[in-house]
DNA sequence: CTGTTAGCGCTTTCAC
DNA sequence: GTGAAAGCGCTAACAG
């Protein structure tokens, strides 16, 4: 069924029940309430393809993920997919996945009312222009790192060292005074950089001796970790760059006939789905996806409807607070 | 710019220019190609949503994941839905994504040509004509149980059984033949019901009091490994029903002084992200998802497309093999 | 407040 | 092989 005949049987022109579709203000409140209830009742649904052809919108925002893999996990992925279709459907948007190993179907200007662009660390504002055609689509890019140059589109960066510092400052409260570090090898990493500043900020002195850059798996973790716990003055706590490695810290602890926490606390990063399930379950660092995804949503909804400016938000992480944390022995 | 003025910088009709951007059989090959270059030299674009309108066709199926989370993992999720998104791009569809959590944006028969139904073990029959407009919309169910009773719609059955004996066939030739199994606790699970029957089918004797119900956590894991270990004739390889319970039993061998795979063989189920991180990294039972998706939505389309019949298919599963298994110890 | 009408940009008959 | 013209179903501007 169309409008046509939709109007037809309710003795109405199509002119009214559009506006009365649309809510518009012009319409008596009872025509209003009738043709929604006949609209209901018949299960007449206007054809998308038609308003979007006539009004230029398309009721649809797309989700970029250039390099996936990279940046997010696919837990935080799902997570932000679900967030973002969350608060976009309840603004009648719908969600375009584009997970971008296809060059192929690249949006055209006209087919998306915006962009959700999540950006890796090797994203370029070059990408983001050829994205946003140029900032022709309204685009929020949800990033690690600082803001890129590209005043066209909003941003939300992602700040986990505000988690980290909440881990630190825990430790402290705990007794803790030797915290070692165990790093995932990386050569450019923002919580490692900013480690000792944060230990500092929390009243812990730094000492470098307790740094050890490990890897990505477990198993380099718990090596760290059984060099860092062998030496002579070992750390009481273990920061853990990764989920991952501080499971096999954990281990290591296990290994040298200790437990956790009440020999030695470790903290992770990242709150993987294993973190909860290991023994004991971990205290780790977590960003919160769905609030990443209600901030980025809504600032990419104000620049689609309402024509406001691009903002540049940031979000930080928070300490999940688990069992592997413990006082410090006396 | 329009198709009007395109057709006007050509010198051609309109009619021209469509028949030829569809690549129908009455245009001269000249002006094909004329059309063609000059299309990509201007950056002419056909608007779809008047394509849509006319055709009816949207290009464009959605992924429906009415139960996401009991049915597959993020990673399954994401890894599906990438495959979904390159075998349907390449041939012109889009992938829209509806995460469940909403009940409102649901499709309309012509907002969509196809659906891509991850059903849960919960998900009904009932579910699915009203997901698919008691099947006027084209859709494929992929399930891990056997096709509901809807004959309208498409099925991809996966089946990890085959995996499952894979594993017990590998073990049984590495010499083992007390093969413990610790299961996830759930009251149906196909895995366990089968279990008996494969170590028969491959030769091995099922002996029920190496069969332990642990439950989710790693821990629980850990925990029926040692029960299982610790018992007068203990068995000299452990199936896990998932690999998180897989990660415990390798905690537990160590535990006991003892060394995976030398002295003990463990075999997870899953693939998770974790298994092959772990140390040692897991021998584990996995569905191979990009072969889903591609058997998926090549079903899908040809409904689409050529009008087939929907089909019912079955995918099983297969053992990845890694560091976790070894020969019995003579 | 409601009805009428002109397009939105394209595909697809129908002529030629 | 190409051009002209009739819609697809809707919104929005314009009358009344």
């Amino acid at each position: 069924m169309n409008i046509v005949e939709f109007a037809k049987t309710l003795n109405l022109s199509i002119g009214t029940v559009s506006r009365a579709l649309n809510d518009r203000a012009e319409v008596s409140p009872k025509t209003r309430q009738l043709v929604l209830e006949k609209a209901e009742e018949l299960g007449f649904v206007r054809n998308a393809n038609a308003r979007r052809l006539v009004t230029g919108r398309n009721y649809m925002i797309r989700l970029e993920c250039p390099y996936s893999t990279h940046i997010l996990s696919d837990r935080y992925l799902v997570e932000l997919a679900r967030g973002v279709e969350e608060v976009a459907g309840a603004h009648g948007y719908d969600l375009l996945l584009h997970l971008g190993t296809r060059r192929s179907n690249a949006v055209e200007v006209q087919d998306v009312d915006g962009l959700v662009i999540v950006a890796g660390p090797e994203t370029t504002s070059d990408d983001l222009r050829t994205l946003t055609h140029a900032g022709q689509i309204p685009a929020v890019v949800i990033s690690g790192a600082a803001p890129l140059e590209f005043p066209k589109a909003a941003f939300v960066s992602l700040d986990t060292l505000p988690g980290v510092r909440e881990a630190l400052a825990r430790l402290a409260e705990l007794g803790h005074t030797r915290v070692g570090y165990i790093g995932s090898g990386l050569s450019d990493d923002r919580v490692r950089d900013n480690f000792p500043r944060l230990m500092a900020e929390v009243g812990l002195t730094y000492d470098p001796t307790l740094s050890l850059e490990a890897g990505i798996s477990a198993d380099e973790g718990r090596k760290a970790a059984l060099a860092l716990l062998s030496s002579v003055e070992p750390p009481t706590a273990l920061f853990a760059r990764t989920d991952i490695l501080a499971t096999g810290a954990v281990l290591a602890v296990s290994q040298l006939e200790k437990s956790v926490p009440s020999d030695v606390s470790v903290i992770g990063h990242d709150n993987i789905e294993a973190a909860a399930l290991v023994n004991p379950p971990l205290t780790t660092v977590d960003i919160n996806i769905p609030d990443v995804a209600a901030l980025a949503v809504r600032a990419l909804l104000a620049m689609v409807i309402d024509k406001a400016e691009p903002t540049v938000q940031t979000l930080g992480a928070h300490l999940i607070v688990r069992k592997s944390c413990g006082p410090v022995r006396s």
